[in-house]
DNA sequence: GACACAAACGGACAGCATGTCCACATATAG
DNA sequence: CTATATGTGGACATGCTGTCCGTTTGTGTC
């Protein structure tokens, strides 16, 4: 009975072809606006044929997923076990502010991958917003789960790339968004 | 001198199509869901060419916006001209409350038509949105721009479907939309 | 080092939707 | 009845997607 290897290891040629990928749609996504890059202008650049691309890629959003998913794990850490206010241990209130100034923060430097990658239904589908769900539904008193949604909605990419566009600065949507975190700081009816 | 006729009358024949097309995309949107109806499928169920089609409505979109029309111009009425709360009257933490029920019942009633329509960014290029985003911006006080988009992204169609989908009640959102209007109560930091 | 096999490659191809264009038809005004 | 603007329809060109399969390249074995 042999050993089995459930992930077989990947071979040489295809990791550097990934790393070839991935740099390329970022330099593409960069200069033209993600929404704007085709899978064949990625293949192109990244040098590669189409059916290369797509074996690992399916669609574009696939590729900004693979391009965000470092920045969104870091995020996703100092949530777990990160100081307070943004780690455990403080109000949820504060707790949910700052994980909103923490998403401005990341959707400002990287809204040309975010804009490619978790727009319109797919943002749903992610695996990050699967994980800041889960957040905001820890954060929450029991029985609130339609706020959960709510209370994500403003940090869809269409919505804070729109206000930015509008002429808001980052630092009045985080004002704005900590007004916002308010709703939960009292549960009772009025 | 003669009279100007800045919009000379619509031909018999082409309001005749204008008609045709909007009950043919009606009933498309209704059966097989909008973003799956293509601008053939409706041209075609309507017995017109697609010159005809693109002619008046260059894109899906615009279709569900006429679609749309009337019933958010009855909304956009009784914001403007009705009762309180949902009209001028009432304090506006309510009325805002009162907005969001009513919008709720409007999604509700048209996802299907909403879900071709106001779609990701072009939700924002949309009248209704305009309109929508005046009438929240007059309930809140001076200074809180950035509130209101981030008020209104919860009523993004695919945030309301999405939450409908996970098995979310219309009177579960509506409840939470509400405890979310209580925001603008005090405007005061804390 | 040579071999064999699986994994990866790449580009041709078919399908599909979009949007344009223009020769032709038809309504309306005079 | 005729002239003309307006509207019509469908062929066409374009661009993107995703698949398929003959060929190439790594990797583990002898």
């Amino acid at each position: 009975m042999s050993t089995y290897r459930l992930a077989p290891v990947e071979r040489a040629d295809a990791a550097r072809n990934r790393a070839k990928i991935l740099k390329a749609a970022a330099e593409l996504f960069e200069a033209k606006g993600a929404p704007n890059v085709t899978m064949e202008d990625i293949a192109k650049a990244a040098g590669v044929g189409r059916g290369t691309l797509y074996r690992r890629y399916p669609d574009r959003s696939s590729i900004a997923v693979a391009l965000l998913d470092e920045h969104e794990r870091a995020l996703q850490e100092k949530l777990i076990r990160g100081e307070p206010p943004l780690g455990p241990g403080a109000p949820p209130e504060e707790r949910l502010a700052a994980f909103y100034a923490a998403m401005v923060e990341l959707l400002e430097a990287h809204s040309h991958l975010v804009l490619g990658a978790e727009t319109g239904r797919s943002r749903f589908e992610t695996g990050a917003y699967g994980f800041w769900r889960v957040h905001v539904r820890s954060l929450l008193p029991p029985g609130s789960d339609a706020l959960v949604d709510i209370l994500l909605a403003p940090l869809a990419p269409e919505v804070y790339s729109y206000q930015r566009e509008r002429g808001l600065t980052p630092g009045q949507i985080t004002e704005a968004l900590r007004i916002t975190s308010r709703v939960i700081a009292e549960p009772q009816r009025s």
